[in-house]
DNA sequence: TCTGTTTGCAATATATATCTTACATATGTA
DNA sequence: TACATATGTAAGATATATATTGCAAACAGA
């Protein structure tokens, strides 16, 4: 897993649709996000954390 | 400012033209970046925070 | 003055994130 | 069984990030 969007979300219960219009974005791309096959932007990734209550370091920031 | 990219830059002492060639991007990009008018993906962010030493949240998170 | 460096800005082209729509599958429940 | 919910996936359309090229301005140094 390239990130922790998905299992935030799981852990907070809500769906992958709930999530999306809450971000103003669209199921399957969350669903492409979580998966890591995606390369989001900035402004998503930001809306995604606030509304997962995280920071961008906690959901997508990986250290080597 | 929107983010601490241009700062980060200039404290470290190298020009767009560096970082852009460092992070695999245009000098453009960069200057668009940090004048906060591109909402950039978040490959290119992370990127540019390892090149600058920093974190996503150092440079883009925005706490209100 | 002249020259090189750095940055800003703009037009066009290209790549790709995202949306829309649709179908399939798995699961839980009545 | 039947139905609803949640998710995976895919094709085509649209929006936009990014590249390419070029020109101009500001600045420093010779």
């Amino acid at each position: 897993m390239k990130n922790r969007v998905k299992i935030t979300r799981m852990d907070l219960a809500i769906t992958q649709e709930q999530l999306a219009k809450s971000v103003g974005a669209t199921r399957q791309t969350i669903g492409l996000i979580e998966k890591g096959e995606y390369n989001p932007s900035l402004h998503l990734c930001m809306a995604i954390a606030r509304e997962l209550g995280k920071t961008l370091d906690e959901l997508f920031w990986e250290v080597e």
